[in-house]
DNA sequence: TGGCGCTCCTA
DNA sequence: GTAGGAGCGCCAA
């Protein structure tokens, strides 16, 4: 950096606004009642500034009583915005006496705005020389960039971007920072009720700004336009000035530049201190203190008079320059050998008393670990640098055997001195003998995974413990310990802030919260294991535990870890292709619609269609009073339409394109360069397993179009080859088995196509005569079943009328005799239990059931129908997975389970091994589980997803 | 910036 | 009629 003087001006309301949002969700609310999220967001956004950067010059600016000069060019200037939040009415005061305890100057002006007041010093300065920094997320601001001006925006995620006039330029698409006020003029500010062009966004700004260059020259060339935006825009000529105008920070407001005054002082400390005590901003002010410990001597004194803990504990010789605010993990120098207790109370819940311990590097984890070794049940929990355990790095682990104790081991953050730590802690992760306990061990064990440690022993998951006990209730952490432990654990946004803005990594935590938050982690789930283990043997589902669900667990870790590999160039040639055909479909329907709207807002599409095209007397509408625009609903006026032929294929493309050719590519991880899913086990009521991050679970298949995404995924090299294996209808396999109904039995038996059967039965015609329409509907009905058919369910799937729909499920139900009396006892058995089960025991509650109303009633009817099926064929696939797996491995194949899709398997086979594969896996899944009826598994492999099918 | 509604993809 | 996840538009806090 230059030695260039730099000056730093603070948009004092943009921060608070920013601040107070930062915590809406759950604001900072002192114990005198004061809600100090305003001051508290503005307040860290300041030190974070003055830490980072070291101004020489600084001052914050503040609105005061508004533009009136704007206010007069437009009356509903800024009229119609929100009354102020009381936090921030309250917040000035404070933001004020804190600002004069600091010795910043505030800078306000009766009747200008603070972009005014930034924008007329940010000029004075450029003229003595001043590299000047606007600290504001506001994008008006970008019009005053200059060679010597830049913004300083906060950004989503925490940190800092500067904007120079080369980013102004990029962002805005323009060729000078002053066409930002075009821009804004023609885009219009709804916050800042500058009115813009009727009918022009973001994107029609660009456009026109890149024609035209300016407002006025676009106004003055209204007749090259064409269509409704002609005349939009030549209706609106003084608007569009006028919003000009309004979008202009003015640079003539009367105040003064004065270097002397803009010097960054030193703070009266004392006075400081003595605010934030009084709002109880603790951590705050450990890092005022820290901030400008080395600045001013003071700063020790009072750090003796803090009551609080974290700050008598702050090293004293720390140097703001030392980094921002980083914490030595190892700060308990001259005793390192020691174990050193760091607190041993909780603020917030003297309720609870506990014992969480730090242990120290050298002597203090050797002893730690010799005694670790001793336990035959323990609790871990992780702490890492982020969510995805594939590039998370660990932080520390914590240990906890006996409740209200625990230890917490600190990572350092150097990969080899990690990597040493965690070859010491090997003997524990691989003992077979020592049980671990955790919440979500699948993320610990994928964690673990990258540091080459293999977690060994019995396992016990609370996570999943619960998802068996209460699948319908959520369970994260929080939630559990509130309702079986009545304990409020500290929350992680009170460690390292809301996602987003400014949120810290774990490694920015100091120690001794590390500590409390991770030992109290795993204190409270090994409490929860407690608890849960007596309630799994009550509820019967102790061997679904053990020999499912926690096996399962490995099985989806090593998947995850793996990925998938995809095809990005062909993704991206598909993507122009699909690029292509919608272009010409938009203007296809443009023309058709006789003006340009947004087809993918089912708001302006339903408009457009129904009131200016009127193309039905009485269109349907949705719950919210909009125009339904739905597929089944279009492609019924398709055939009349030749726009809605077009809208519907836009919509497809459109959704092929955004959801899948585009997106996939970007979810493929650098340092694999696969895709890895994440498989959720514990969201899905019935006992499925859901996908996500992407979600691999819904790629499409059904239209030709569609199904080319498959071709991306592909095997991982030339001496692989993709294997697909699925149950061939598994479910209606599994409710003829469960109903004992033996004509269907006895077709699956033969190897009959079930659907035809059925409509053979069904339509009493032989099954070689059974037409095309017979089979389909036949299909629809036995879908039906497993959903929990109701005669207007199925004369909406089908071209059948109600009364047809229903004839046709009666005479269903005379051929299937047993499944119609198997479909009755479930729901008695739901009405007399509370809940119906899978074969293997997985229940699910069913409250609803004697529900009196009868919507209420008959879903959850249609729940205990479908339950046991949809999660009967669950715990065969996992059952198939665990199985497979196991002989993955004993067998040391190369080959490798990548994807479930719930009645499909996917492997990236090894090629010498396809054949042994092959037999393997349908031997595994066709004997799963004993049914009365076979099970049949059909495969495919090929050179991707779509030739293994 | 977050949540909700709509739409659409899968088994 | 069952079970999910995700992208987009839109509006509000």
């Amino acid at each position: 950096m230059s030695d260039q003087k730099r000056l730093f001006l603070v948009d004092a309301y943009a921060l608070i606004f920013r601040g107070y949002y930062a915590f809406i969700k759950n604001p900072r609310i002192n114990s005198k009642g004061v809600d100090t999220s305003a001051i508290m967001g503005f307040m860290n956004s300041l030190l974070d500034v003055i830490k980072r950067e070291r101004p020489d010059h600084l001052a914050v600016c503040f609105d005061k009583g508004g533009s009136a000069d704007r206010v007069e060019m437009f009356e509903a200037y800024k009229a119609n915005r929100d009354e102020t939040p009381e936090a921030i009415k309250v917040a000035v005061p404070y933001i004020e006496q804190i600002l004069r305890a600091m010795h910043i100057p505030i800078m306000v002006k009766e009747g200008f705005e603070a972009d005014d007041v930034i924008g007329t010093l940010s000029k004075q300065a450029e003229k003595e020389g001043y590299k000047t920094f606007m600290v504001t997320p506001d994008k008006d601001f970008a019009q005053l960039v200059s060679d010597n001006i830049f913004m300083y925006r906060p950004v989503f995620g925490g940190g800092y971007e500067t904007w120079g006039i080369e980013e102004v330029k990029k962002k805005f698409e323009v060729d000078d920072p002053l066409q930002v006020i075009d821009f804004l003029g023609m885009m219009g500010d709804s916050s800042d009720n500058i009115p813009g062009l009727p009918g022009v966004g973001e994107k029609t700004a660009k456009k026109l700004l890149a024609e035209y260059g300016s407002m006025e020259n676009l106004l003055a060339n209204t007749h090259e336009l064409k269509g409704k935006m002609k005349e939009k825009i030549e209706a609106s000529k003084e608007l569009g000035m006028l919003s000009k105008k309004l979008a202009t920070i003015m640079l003539d407001v009367p105040v003064e530049f004065d270097a002397k005054d803009f010097e960054l002082d030193h703070p009266d400390i004392q006075k400081v201190t003595k605010i934030f005590q009084e709002l109880e901003f603790r951590q705050l002010l450990s890092n005022f203190q820290k901030t400008f410990a080395v600045e001013d001597s003071s700063a020790e004194t009072d750090t003796e008079e803090t009551p609080s803990k974290e700050n008598s504990k702050t090293p004293k010789t720390s140097k703001p320059s030392a980094g921002a605010g980083q914490f030595s993990l190892f700060d308990a120098q001259g005793n390192e050998d020691v174990i050193v207790s760091t607190q041993s109370s909780r603020n917030t819940s003297e309720t609870t008393s506990h014992l969480y311990q730090s242990i120290a590097p050298g002597l203090a984890t050797k002893l730690f670990i010799q005694n670790l070794m001793k336990q035959s049940s323990v609790c871990f929990d992780t702490e890492t640098t982020g969510i995805d355990p594939i590039t998370a790095e660990l932080v520390g682990i914590a240990f906890s055997w006996e409740v209200g104790k625990g230890f917490y081991l600190p990572f350092p953050e150097n990969k080899d001195d990690a990597q040493e730590l965690i070859e010491q802690l090997r003997p524990f992760f691989e003992s077979e003998t020592i049980e671990k306990i955790g919440q979500n061990l699948k993320y610990d064990i994928k964690v673990l995974r990258k540091y080459n440690i293999k977690v060994k022993g019995k396992l016990f998951d609370t996570m999943l413990a619960h998802y068996l006990i209460n699948p319908d209730m959520r369970h994260n952490m929080d939630v559990l310990a509130e309702t079986y432990l009545n304990y409020t654990p500290i929350s992680i946004e009170e460690l390292i802030g809301k996602k987003g803005k400014n949120q810290l990594s774990m490694r920015d935590v100091p120690l001794e919260k590390q500590t409390e938050y991770a030992v109290e982690d795993a204190d409270v789930t090994l409490q929860l294991k407690e608890h849960f283990e007596k309630e799994l043997g009550e509820a019967n589902t102790q061997k679904l535990f053990d020999d499912i669900e926690i096996p399962l667990l490995r099985v989806l870790a090593d998947m995850e870890l793996e990925g998938i590999k995809l095809d990005k160039e062909f993704l991206n040639s598909l993507s122009e292709e699909l690029d292509n055909d919608i272009k010409n479909l938009e203007t296809n329907i443009y023309k058709e619609a006789g003006e340009e709207f947004n087809i993918a807002s089912p708001k302006q599409l339903g408009d457009i269609l129904f009131d200016k095209l009127k193309l039905v007397d009485k269109p349907k509408k949705t719950k919210t009073g909009q125009y339904a625009t739905s597929e089944d609903i279009l492609s019924y006026l398709a055939k009349d339409h030749e726009i809605i032929k077009h809208i519907l294929e836009y919509r497809t493309l459109a959704k092929l394109k955004s959801t899948y050719v585009d997106a996939l590519p970007t979810q493929v991880e650098a340092s694999t360069g696969r895709v890895h899913t994440d498989y959720m086990q514990t969201v899905a009521a019935t006992g499925r397993l859901s996908s996500n991050n992407p979600n691999l679970q819904n790629i499409p298949i059904r239209t030709e179009r569609g199904r080319q995404v498959r071709k991306a995924f592909i095997p991982r090299n030339d001496d692989y080859t993709l294997l697909s294996a699925d149950y061939s209808q598994i479910e209606l396999r599994i409710i003829a088995a469960l109903s004992k109904e033996e004509t269907m039995i006895n077709a699956f038996k033969h190897g009959e196509d079930i659907h035809a059967s059925t409509a053979s039965k069904v339509f009493n015609v032989p099954i070689e005569n059974v037409t095309r329409e017979q089979r389909s509907n036949a299909k629809t009905v036995n879908f039906g079943i497993i959903y929990g058919v109701s005669a207007f369910g199925l004369s909406n799937q089908t071209d059948l009328s109600r009364s047809e729909a229903k004839e046709l499920i009666d005479t269903y139900y005379a051929t299937y005799p047993k499944l119609k009396s198997y479909i009755s006892e479930q729901v008695d058995f739901a009405r007399d239990h509370g809940y119906v089960q899978t074969v293997l025991g997985r229940r699910r509650y069913l409250k609803d059931i004697n529900s009196r109303n009868a919507v209420v009633r008959s879903a959850a009817e249609r729940n205990a129908v479908n339950a046991p099926i949809q999660g009967s064929a669950a715990d065969i696939i996992k059952i198939a997975m665990i199985n497979i797996y196991n002989k993955l491995e004993a067998g040391n194949y190369k080959t490798k389970m990548l994807l479930q899709v719930h009645d499909e398997l996917v492997f990236d086979v090894y090629k010498p091994e396809l054949d042994t594969i092959k037999s393997l896996v349908k031997m595994e899944m066709e004997n799963a589980y004993k049914l009365e009826v076979p099970l049949d598994v059909d495969l495919g492999s090929g050179n991707n997803w779509l030739e293994a099918h």
